[in-house]
DNA sequence: TTGTATGCGTTATCAC
DNA sequence: GTGATAACGCATACAA
């Protein structure tokens, strides 16, 4: 790899010359400046990456900190960050937290070790001491799916409240009453605040919740079908449930398939998320629509500008699910 | 940040005496040793890996060109790259090259030009031609998901042919005759293979194969539905489909679904790929497994031993897919 | 308008 | 065993 040395010799000039024909913005005479360039076309000049931060003590690269990149959900986030990453001609680097406050850690300290000044993460384990702890020393990290009203113009979150009470509504107005509620069984704001939301639609309602209408499970596949399992061995006293996400969606579907239960004739549900296949289920899931690309694309642009110092007015970062209603909902 | 100086003049030793405790190889006396960790932990020092990458002239990441990071094949790959990185303690950069070639070409320079030495890229579109080009020029690059006989040894595929044969023996063995090959649209080594595999399977049953029972179409759930569509206009003349991916399956199904055409009772189908939720649609899919994540983690690993100097025997890196049957074949 | 000198944080090569 | 000192490739204040 030639250098900017090389260039400098080739062009009859200094490296310091070279250097200012590549960031084109100080005075330099046309005639040397075609020189250079030429020169610098001839060795196929490329300027060296790790000198440049190093001068400049400060690299162009975001780092995402995601939670599994084998999940439809986090797909979608993933696509929208490197979305404008790639535009913005910035390297992304990738590791994942796996919903574990330790790989978390060990994920954000990689990345802050590694360079990344704009971060972007999803820490929905580790506890919010901590995260303040980081945000103070790391500018311009920003915290998706997670609102802390500390650092509330750093985080991009979604509404979880009212996703899911907008999710209990739409069983509710198709006159159901007894509706259980399958969310995750690990203690992250997004259930908190789903489980709130359901809770308060039927509190509107006036439908009474027990407490083993809420049924905790991993929230993936089999975490759906230990749900489906669990609610047939009580009797399947429900004529609705509302779901902690798609994926576990379709693992109650499935078991309730096997074992004769029709959605939605015997039984609605609602999902969320509205994943890429939610569509291809059957029956076609209606699920809350979760605009995590966009999400994703608003927190990595919010990451590179308060990296390059730009503060601008304070935004209010807050997204909202969108009801999508599909055929797995019957009026009761 | 601290800096070695930093804990150097703390500890009241040299900066080099300091690297040599850090790179705890050299000879150094216990008791400045002792001096100097003490130090080190007291500043929280952190070696700066950009410095140090620009001192060894060489950095610790890894560069995965993938082709769509919101496609669950795809995200099976990045997660076991992504394993095998993290597990490595090696950074992974990450840019998708959208199945176009150029910005295939785009990715590649912006990786290596970030300082990648190590890379896994994905090139279905890139001519031969400039791949080689770029082998030669990165000795730790490997390619993913493609053959090229010259760099047999940094390449990491599958036998597509043997697969898309596979699964149309399926289908023969089950009685079928009249079977179309649903493929992409795009010129890539994947189609050309897996409909050789095809042909190759009919031609062994003695099943004459007309041009018009290769139907081409965008290789997702769009292009599915396309299919599907015009299989239907033609008057569905076939009783069974072998398909270039499940996503795909997944459109056509959909589709049949929409128009009544029940699978399997009317039509059989066999996927490609065994995404995630093949066991989620309905009928569950059966479909040929590829072995992706693995095919990754090979990759990943192939790539970050070629950085290292690692050379060892020529290996095979050639994988078989595998066939899952599931519920969407039926006897004739 | 251009060149010189210095620094960024490490590592490596010498001396001592 | 340990400490100067010179790279690595680029950016920049200061001279000229």
């Amino acid at each position: 790899m030639a250098t900017m040395k090389d260039v400098a010799r080739h062009a009859g000039v200094s490296a310091a010359t070279v250097c200012r024909v590549i960031n084109n913005n100080v005075y330099v005479k046309p005639v040397t400046r075609e020189r250079v360039e030429t020169a610098m076309r001839e060795f196929n000049y490329q300027r060296n990456v790790t000198a440049h931060a190093m001068a400049k003590r400060s690299g162009k690269t975001l780092g995402l900190l995601t939670g599994n990149l084998d999940d439809p959900f986090f797909s979608r986030m993933a696509r929208g960050i490197e979305d404008t990453t790639r535009k913005a001609r910035v390297q992304l680097v990738v590791c994942s937290g796996g919903h574990r406050a330790e790989q978390e850690k060990a994920g954000l300290d990689l990345l802050i070790n590694q360079g990344c000044e704009a971060i972007v993460a999803h820490l929905p384990r580790m506890n919010e001491e901590d995260i303040l702890r980081y945000a103070a020393h790391t500018p311009a990290l920003v915290v998706i799916n997670r609102y802390l009203p500390v650092i509330a113009n750093r985080c991009v979150w979604l509404d979880n409240v009212s996703a899911a009470q907008a999710a209990t509504n739409q069983l509710i107005q198709h006159g159901h009453r007894k509706i259980a509620c399958i969310t995750a069984d690990i203690p992250i704001d997004d259930r908190t605040h789903r489980v709130e939301g359901y809770r308060k639609a039927m509190d509107i309602a006036g439908i009474p919740v027990a407490d083993d209408w809420i049924i905790s499970v991993p929230f993936n596949e089999h975490g759906g079908e230990l749900a489906a399992e669990k609610l047939l061995q009580a009797g399947l006293n429900f004529t609705a449930l509302v779901t902690f996400n798609d994926v576990m969606a379709a693992g109650i579907m499935r078991t309730f398939h096997y074992h004769q239960v029709r959605v939605p004739d015997d039984i609605s549900l609602v999902g969320f998320d509205d994943i890429a296949w939610a569509k291809y289920l059957h029956p076609t899931l209606t699920t809350m629509h979760n605009p995590i690309e966009k999400m994703a694309r608003r927190a990595a642009t919010l990451a590179l500008q308060l990296n390059a110092g730009i503060v601008g007015l304070p935004q209010h970062n807050g997204y909202c699910a969108e009801l999508i209603p599909r055929a797995s909902v019957k009026p009761l």
